[in-house]
DNA sequence: TCCATGACTTCCG
DNA sequence: ACGGAAGCCATGG
């Protein structure tokens, strides 16, 4: 392993994410800095299921509120069950009003 | 060091 | 408005 900075920082922000809130990859680079590297961060979230605490990265969707790592969990439904746990309507693997549960990592 | 991959985003047709 | 292609950064082989 070597420098897992941005990973942590990735990690960070995504545990800041408030329970039945919803944020996009784009959003979390941004407050890393690094604008660009939206794919990054959800590569990072790979990883995020052998870091500790854990992270809810099913509050973690794309820019169109669509559930895209869904298949990275154990159960391709697990994600938009967590969701919904929080309060979260998930529709067709879409998050519902995802524009008015939007989360901004530095809001 | 170079090439290939990816839980994304934006632009162009 | 919709679909396809390019750009982007970090990691691994």
């Amino acid at each position: 392993m070597t420098d897992e900075n941005f990973f942590e920082k990735v990690y960070a922000i995504a545990r800041q994410i408030p329970a039945g809130r919803v944020t996009t990859y784009g959003a979390i680079a941004e407050a890393l800095g690094t604008r660009g590297s939206a794919r990054m961060v959800g590569y990072a979230m790979n990883g995020s299921g052998s870091v500790i605490p854990p992270v809810p990265a099913h509050r973690v969707v794309n820019r169109s509120g669509f559930l895209t790592g869904k298949r990275a969990f154990h159960s391709e439904s697990l994600m938009a069950e967590l969701l919904r746990n929080e309060g979260v309507e998930v529709l067709n693997d879409q998050v519902v009003d995802f524009k008015h549960l939007f989360w901004h990592p530095l809001k």
